[in-house]
DNA sequence: GACCTGCTGCGGAATG
């Protein structure tokens, strides 16, 4: 270990001992050589805060220390907030060898890009969206700048994968190393992350041709202790006129007991449920006459707000606690806080992972609270209440964070038709005009569209002909058309996610309110707004709108709208733990309990109804007029025979997994999945044809329907785990 | 009870 740090520059050397640090760490020593040999890609998998940046920059900043023009390390991060960051903290070392650093995003100093752009060298620290602008506008410049560039480092790396952003990106990385010359000589990437789950398959994700190797390297010796709770309250049915306590208010009083005087971060999952513990725990201070600590943090808070928190969590002068939803889970610097709490069940395992590593001060034990809420049981109790499936979720993920280290691996299966037409536009843009063969080996062939076939890229080229986006001229040469020239010319062109466009709910002649649309709705299908139960009549595309009619039915579930989509496994931990009616953690020859008094009671319940609906042997369960399926999968394979069964006339509901049939039998529907299990059953995007709004991402309403089925069905469902599923009742 | 991210270049007014 010793020797590698000697392969450091002096100079970086004696930054380090300047830093009082006595050695590096493992991973830090490890990374050393395969990134100052630049022979391949790097994959560095280390928890918060354990010098993954530094991992990457002390060899590489060592390895341009004496390259005096063109720019030679390219950061890419997924936040400006991120950036900026980075640009401090390199601050002191990049002085030490006289060189310099650029952030470049839509919010840094036009001083220092102008100083770039004459004069290019050093580290550059950059957004996608931003790299793209400066190749669709000065590639001639890109080209000079970057020709001898030695490294691409990614930062976040997991918030970029399997998601259209992260297609872009692996665009823009494959149009960069064409750029300059160095696909047969590519320019190595470092990809940095604290959460990849199936870490095996990331090498593919980070470049897709293979035309490079990839060294992993994670940190194995750190055994960061971790100390988790989860606490159960119960919403009782009837509330006090006189003393109206709810669970919510409970939950805030004993936030307000664990966070006041410390810093603390709770994740809220809402931004309404961050304001509304927010303004209570305010209200709590106001009342004791002590100063408020508390704030909220999520994405429409403004800029202003947001940074004037993240500055005193970081600062420690006073105690502080951020309510907060996803805004403070990546990477932003606010120091380490004494303790993680979460309000309401996680969306993902790895989600709860970046959580949890943001406690631990001074090498001290993570902590994580979560505090479940579930609703008193009556006589007219929904089937998915009376499971507390949210607390079961909850314990499922704690159990897969532990004792499995499991994370949501990256979806494989899409397309991403949207991110490639936005690349079409791009890539014409950037050069002026090109052939259709051309533009197919670099986007399809050889980058990263490697999915979609030749005839579907035909496809979508003649339909972009026929909306004038782009023209093809006698030379055979594709250009731009008047509307792909208005689309790239504006500034909104160059990122490729939108925020999802909000639908009217309206009842008659009644609106309802407004819902973001970026999940499955079905005509037919029930779905809950305002706690209570419609059925979805139309949907109207163009005039953003859903017509909904008031369904019968018992009380709805509390937990489980539609959502953020959950895992097959996280599904298949709930249906373990129910079965074994135990929850507890093993280690060595004992079995650690995480739950509290409440939290024991709602879990036994839950156990106790599984037992008496015999749900460990049956799949189908009659309540009332209703029939509940538990398939134990995950949302694809859920939302497959959900909609399998509204294309054959039921009406049906998705709730935390589990399909309510309504107004039917256990019986006919027993017969139904039979007789779907014999069928030749659709293919994905058949089913998906059924669907009015599949139109989700930003480039969909210029692609053709055939392409849009196919893009929507690869998302949303999975026909064969749904039909190895069904199988069962054949 | 529904998460988050990003984007240009120019014109004109205000400030030192």
């Amino acid at each position: 270990m010793r020797d590698e740090h000697e392969k450091l520059d002096i100079r970086v050397r004696r930054w380090i001992f300047q830093q009082g640090w006595s050695e590096l760490r493992e991973i830090q020593s490890l990374a050393i050589e395969p990134i100052l040999s630049a022979k391949t890609d790097v994959l560095i998998s280390a928890s918060t805060a354990a010098g993954k940046t530094e991992a990457f920059f002390l060899p590489a900043i060592s390895a341009i220390a004496e390259q005096q023009k063109g720019v030679g390390i390219l950061y890419i991060s997924p936040l400006k907030a991120l950036i900026n960051d980075q640009d401090r903290r390199l601050e002191s070392l990049s002085d030490l060898l006289d060189m310099p650093v650029t952030p470049w995003h839509g919010d840094s100093p036009q001083g220092k890009k102008n100083k770039l752009k004459t004069s290019p060298a050093g580290i550059v620290l950059i957004t996608p969206e931003s790299l793209e602008s400066l190749l669709i506008r000065d590639a001639g410049w890109v080209k000079s700048a970057f020709s001898l560039l030695r490294y691409v480092v990614i930062d976040e790396f997991h918030a970029f994968l399997g998601s259209e952003r992260g297609h872009h990106l692996l665009s823009l990385l494959h149009r960069l190393e064409h750029l300059l010359g160095r696909l047969k000589s590519p320019i190595p990437r470092v990809a940095l992350s604290a959460t990849l789950g199936e870490i095996e398959k990331v090498p593919l994700a980070l470049r897709p041709n293979q035309s490079l190797p990839c060294k992993i390297i994670r940190d194995t010796n750190a055994v960061s202790t971790l100390k988790v709770q989860v606490k159960g309250y119960v919403n009782p049915a009837q509330v006090d006129i006189e003393e109206p306590i709810d669970a919510e208010y409970k939950i805030c009083q004993d936030l307000f007991k664990f966070c006041r005087g410390g810093n603390h971060l709770v994740f809220a999952n809402s931004r309404n449920r961050t304001e509304i513990i927010a303004a209570t725990l305010s209200d709590m201070c106001d009342q004791q006459h002590v100063p408020n600590e508390f704030f909220p943090h999520h994405g429409s808070l403004s800029k202003e707000l947001r940074e004037g928190l993240e500055k005193r969590l970081q600062q420690e002068h006073y105690p502080t606690t951020a309510v907060c939803t996803m805004t403070l889970e990546l990477g932003i610097d606010i120091g380490k806080v004494n303790s993680v709490v979460q309000v309401t069940a996680p969306h993902s395992v790895s989600s709860l992972r970046q959580r949890m590593g943001r406690s631990g001060r001074r090498g001290g034990a993570s902590i994580l609270r979560m505090l479940i809420a579930e609703d008193e049981l009556t006589k007219d109790s929904n089937p998915i209440d009376k499971l507390r499936l949210e607390l079961i979720q909850s314990l499922a993920m704690i159990r897969l964070l532990i004792s499995s280290k499991w994370y949501e691996p990256a979806d494989t299966s899409l397309y991403h038709f949207s991110t490639l037409l936005h690349q079409i536009l791009a890539v014409i843009a950037q050069w002026g005009g090109i052939r259709a063969d051309q533009l197919y080996n670099l986007l399809c062939k050889e980058g990263p569209f490697q999915n979609i076939s030749a005839a579907d890229y035909k496809a979508i080229l003649l339909h972009m002909g026929s909306s004038e986006l782009i023209t093809q001229l006698g030379s055979g040469e594709l250009v731009l058309g008047v509307l792909g020239e208005r689309i790239t010319g504006h500034y909104s062109f160059y990122a490729v996610f939108k925020t999802p466009e909000e639908f009217r709910i309206v009842s008659g002649t009644k609106t309802l309110g407004t819902l973001p649309i970026d999940s499955l709705v079905l005509v037919g299908q029930h779905i809950i707004f305002g706690g209570k139960r419609w059925i979805v009549k139309d949907i109207d595309s163009d005039k953003k709108t859903i017509y909904v009619e008031r369904a019968k039915g018992g009380k709805p579930p509390k937990f489980g709208g539609s959502g953020m989509s959950v895992h097959d496994v996280v599904r298949q931990e709930m249906f373990k733990i129910l079965s074994d009616g135990d929850y507890r953690i093993a280690v060595a020859d004992q079995k650690i309990d995480f739950a509290d008094a409440n939290a024991r009671e709602l879990f036994r319940e839950s156990v106790a109804f599984f037992n008496e609906a015999e749900l460990r042997q049956n799949s189908l369960l009659q309540h009332g007029n209703d029939v509940y399926i538990f398939t134990w999968h995950g949302d694809k394979v859920v939302n497959t025979i959900a909609a399998l069964l509204i294309m054959n006339g039921y009406e049906a509901g998705v709730y935390a997994g589990v399909i309510e049939v309504s107004k039917t039998s256990l019986t006919d529907v027993a017969a139904s999945l039979r007789s779907l299990s014999l069928r030749a059953y659709p293919t994905a995007a058949e089913l998906a044809d059924s669907v009015l709004e599949k139109r989700v991402d930003k480039f969909d309403e210029f692609l053709p329907e055939e392409v849009i089925s196919l893009g929507y069905g690869a998302k949303v469902f999975d026909m064969n785990d749904a039909h190895c599923w069904l199988k069962k009742f054949s």
